[in-house]
RNA sequence: CGGAGCGUAGCGCAGUCUGGUAGCGCACCAGUCUGGGGGACUGGGGGUCGUGGGUUCGAAUCCCGCCGCUCCGACCA
């Protein structure tokens, strides 16, 4: 893509409203525009992002099992009536009317649309376990929106929900989507740690939130520093695998203020205790019947009597991601994008546009790469294409200049180390290629 | 929902107190020079000053209503 005939409008200046690094980046590097309080409009970049987000997290879902569907973003009133919640839910809850009268909200979250599915559909034992997720766009009335992405009214959710007959069975599920979790925000290149956690709105006695530690995180957290390796995640879905990577997970401290255990903490030693700021990206709840109990969701049973399912959801901040992980990779210059997410493996940048050497060399880089490649082909000056390549972020840069050019070479820069090297255009279209891939 | 602010060009802001017909920097357009960390010069385009009403000979400026946005707190994927 050339970045003469992209939308990505890049900012100098930071915006007034934004507070926090992510946000002012966000805006800075053209990702996403507001639109109204909370809610966002992706801008090509920033949706590049958003997919690939979206792709790692659905390839986990179906890796641990889950079924991907898609459940709509407006529910009907009456549906929230038979769990109870629709009163509970308070202002956050975005109520409509339509033509006729008729009840309808948009969808914060999807424990009773889901259970109504089921009940529909399942009515032997033998439909079970079920789990299904989707990723959907939700909205939550949020009293005061901020920091951009990471507090929006509108924002992407992953959220599943296991269905099974007994409690072993939800556990099993419960420990299998917090292997899938880790699993999933390993890829994107960041450490997310299990926190014990409360249950809020969703009910229930068994939860855990992610966290992304990061300084302006909003929640306290306290963790035990094994958790900085980064590496107990098991090997596969088999149960043993499941146990030890649960285990190993569990047994040490982490949990945010919420749930601080003073007692607990006592017990860790001094040299492993870690104190910080989290930003919560997931959440996962094991509630038992709280739902097929109240919406009458019972299946038959082998022996013909009514079981009710044992039920248990689990969400990520697909959106949050965006501006969590950004909150935890950048630096003065910029945003530092991890391989897996970037919105474009590679800058390129033409030091001297026009130039027959340097354009040729351009297009050929272009074209080898392809869609991963983001060709800075303005007619800008060297200091300010830099600027803008390490504002926006991507890994790699390719420098193309007439002196280098002169000789064969091209400078390879790594966005994350600031480490440059010259070299032919093969190594370095080489060295891109394989690092992506591994 | 309690408290505090802000709305003037795409972005950042001045002008409001003390009313006199809108300005600066960046960005944008044209050109010249320049050419490896947001360069310089010349010329140019762009704003019903959030909105409705009121006061006044005259309102960005004073008064009232409304809308939008932000910050602190309580709440939260």
């Amino acid at each position: 893509m050339r970045l003469s005939h992209s939308l990505i409008p890049t900012l100098k200046e930071t915006p007034a409203e934004a507070q926090i690094a992510s946000h002012r980046l966000m805006l800075r590097a053209g990702l996403v525009r507001q639109m109204a309080s909370g809610i966002y409009a992706w801008l090509p970049a920033g949706l590049k992002v958003l997919n690939k987000i979206a792709e790692i997290v659905r390839q986990e879902q179906d890796a641990c099992g889950a079924q991907e569907m898609l459940m709509p973003t407006i529910q009907s009133a009456d549906l929230w009536r038979e769990s109870g919640r629709y009163d509970a839910y308070g202002k956050e809850m975005l109520r409509i009317t339509d033509r006729h009268e008729r009840e309808l909200l948009f969808g914060p979250t999807n424990e009773e649309m889901i259970t109504a599915i089921l009940r529909d559909a399942t009515k032997s034992y033998r439909g079970l376990p079920q789990v299904v997720y989707h990723i959907q766009w939700k909205f939550r009335d949020e009293v005061r929106p901020r920091f951009g992405v990471l507090r929006g009214r509108e924002f992407l959710m992953k959220d599943a929900y296991s269905f099974d007959l007994d409690y072993e069975g939800a556990y099993l599920n419960y420990r299998k989507m917090m292997l899938a979790y880790m699993r999933t925000f390993q890829r994107m290149g960041i450490t997310a740690i299990p926190m014990r956690a409360d249950t809020g709105q969703i009910g229930g006695d068994l939860s855990h939130e992610f966290h992304i530690l990061a300084p302006t995180g909003e929640s306290g957290v306290f963790y035990d520093s094994d958790f900085e390796s980064g590496d107990a995640l098991g090997t596969g879905y088999d149960l043993a695998s499941i146990d030890a990577f649960y285990q190993a997970n569990t047994s040490k401290y982490a949990a945010t203020d919420e749930k601080h255990d003073v007692a607990a903490w006592a017990r860790v030693p001094d040299a492993r205790k870690r104190e910080g700021r989290g930003i919560e990206v997931g959440q996962i709840f094991y509630f038992g019947k709280k739902y097929s109990e109240s919406m009458g969701f019972g299946v038959v049973g082998p022996d013909g009597e009514k079981l009710f399912p044992e039920m248990g959801s689990y969400g990520i901040g697909v959106s949050r991601l965006v501006g969590a992980i950004i909150e935890a990779k950048h630096d003065e210059a910029g945003i530092i994008w991890p391989d897996a997410i970037a919105p474009f493996r590679v800058s390129l940048l033409n030091l001297r546009q026009g130039d027959a050497s340097t354009d040729a060399i351009c297009a050929d880089v272009e074209n080898r790469l392809g869609a991963e490649c983001l060709y800075d082909d303005r007619e800008e000056r060297a200091g300010a294409k830099f600027a803008e390549a390490d504002l926006m972020g991507n890994p790699w840069q390719i420098i193309v200049g007439p002196r280098g050019a002169a000789n064969g070479q091209v400078e390879l820069k790594r966005r994350a180390t600031g480490e440059r090297s010259e070299l032919s255009l093969e190594d370095a279209l080489a060295k891109v290629i394989n690092k992506a891939l591994g």
